[in-house]
DNA sequence: CACGCAGAGAATGTATCCAAAATATGCGGT
DNA sequence: ACCGCATATTTTGGATACATTCTCTGCGTG
């Protein structure tokens, strides 16, 4: 019982929902080692709460299948197969596909052109070769494509979230290599080149091809990305901190 | 406390697994007036459980959208909307359509062949005039599907079963019209034909439109079926039952 | 030496308890 | 008579306590 019975919330959410997110980032950033026992006590009193909201959160979790149950006793972290990567990727493609294939028949022209000047950024830090600048651009494209998405259909929007978060699992937070920043740009330039057209098929296809192409520039890090990290001691003031927003 | 503290469990499974079942049920069935508050108590007390497990079945239902917050206090089931009816089926075209699109590569001979007497049993059904024949073989042929997929692709299998669950709410749990059984039986035979020809596009594009056949036929149920029906108590030995398998 | 059973310990499942927050209610003032 | 503030009630949030079950270990026996 570390924290004090009687505290406002830090901030405004709920101890339930803080402990469900730090949790959630926690094993998406493997900071859990894959069959390890998550005993709730222990989690509890690392997050200086109550085994109430932990149970709750792994409940949840379980839900979403990050955490499964070990044996009849308790929950560990699934171990990272190439078979669940490849399969979340699938259907992120088929999911963002859909998506985009929506989205250019609503499209502002306004909406086109800003998304554009996304990728003259990015180029611009090719040419520069400053890749955060890369980076901070390509997140803000994809950003832009699901705000417009999540407008009108929040069920996918979620979904899409959703997998988004599941493949941080395997994936490094870095745009990785300069191939990959360029060949990334030129994917966006193919999407954005769909939704002018305002073709769906086309847009389905060149979103799907897009995250195939991030996929196998994932694919490498499975086998390197050891997960274990001492899981040491972290103040309250990080939960607020949302999982790192993905990036290509 | 109307249950004893020593129970085992009706059957298996933990009350908290029961409850979130049976919840879950009710709330596709209808059960609860949209907007109507969920109290956790009153809930608990209609179950004969605890809040606790009454609580942690809200929260997981939560993340599913099959219920909200109401304002800063407790959870309501949401209204039924003709928006999200339409984009639970899209969704579910998107991921089905993918789905067969991916068995097609793999299906053996077998189980084409098992899926064409499945199809067959169901136009006899048409033929005799019973509708229960084709209800029930239609049930078998995804069913059959359903289970190939889930071999390779858990997490797409669970995304499907998800949306088919959701679905649920927006259709009764019927075959509808004769004309609908016709039409279902034609889209079945068009899927197996594009399985046989192990042609995916034309699978993703045929499930598509199989679906989107679906939620035509379903649309008219909106308005007509409303949720309310008294809610009134039910023994435990009901919890057993699993959610009636969805139907076309 | 190995297998099995029994008991102890540890971790989860469930219920209850206490506190906090919000809404409803009632009283008083203008 | 109406509006506003204060209090009471209801309901949820979170923690703890208790019962249950699973597992691990150690001892005894074959």
């Amino acid at each position: 019982m570390a924290a004090p019975t009687t505290r406002k919330n830090t901030g405004r959410l709920s101890v339930r929902e803080q402990t469900y997110r730090l949790l959630k980032k926690k094993i998406l950033n493997g900071h859990f080692p894959p069959e390890e026992r998550l005993v709730e006590e222990s989690l509890a009193g690392l997050l200086g709460v109550s085994r109430t909201p932990v149970r709750e959160a792994l409940h949840k979790l379980e839900l979403e299948g990050l955490v499964r149950q070990k044996g009849a006793r308790g929950f560990c972290v699934p171990e990272k197969t190439a078979e669940e990567m490849s399969e979340l990727f699938e259907i992120r493609a088929v999911l963002e596909g859909y998506a985009l294939s929506c989205l250019c028949r609503t499209i502002s022209g306004d909406d086109v052109r800003r998304l554009s000047e996304c990728i003259a950024r990015a180029e611009r830090g090719v040419l520069e070769n400053k890749l955060d600048l890369v980076f901070e651009n390509n997140t803000e494209f994809h950003d832009l494509i699901y705000q417009l998405v999540g407008k009108k259909r929040p069920r996918l929007f979620n979904l899409i979230e959703d997998m988004r978060d599941y493949i941080l699992r395997y994936r490094k937070n870095t745009l990785g290599t300069f191939r990959a920043a360029k060949r990334s740009i030129l994917g966006h330039k193919k999407i954005l080149l769909a939704l002018d057209l305002k073709d769906p098929a086309l847009c389905e296809q060149v979103m799907r091809a897009h995250i195939s192409e991030a996929e196998a520039d994932t694919a490498c890090t499975l086998s390197a990305a050891s997960s274990a990290e001492p899981q040491q001691t972290y103040n309250r003031g990080e939960q607020r901190r949302a999982v790192l927003p993905p990036k290509w």
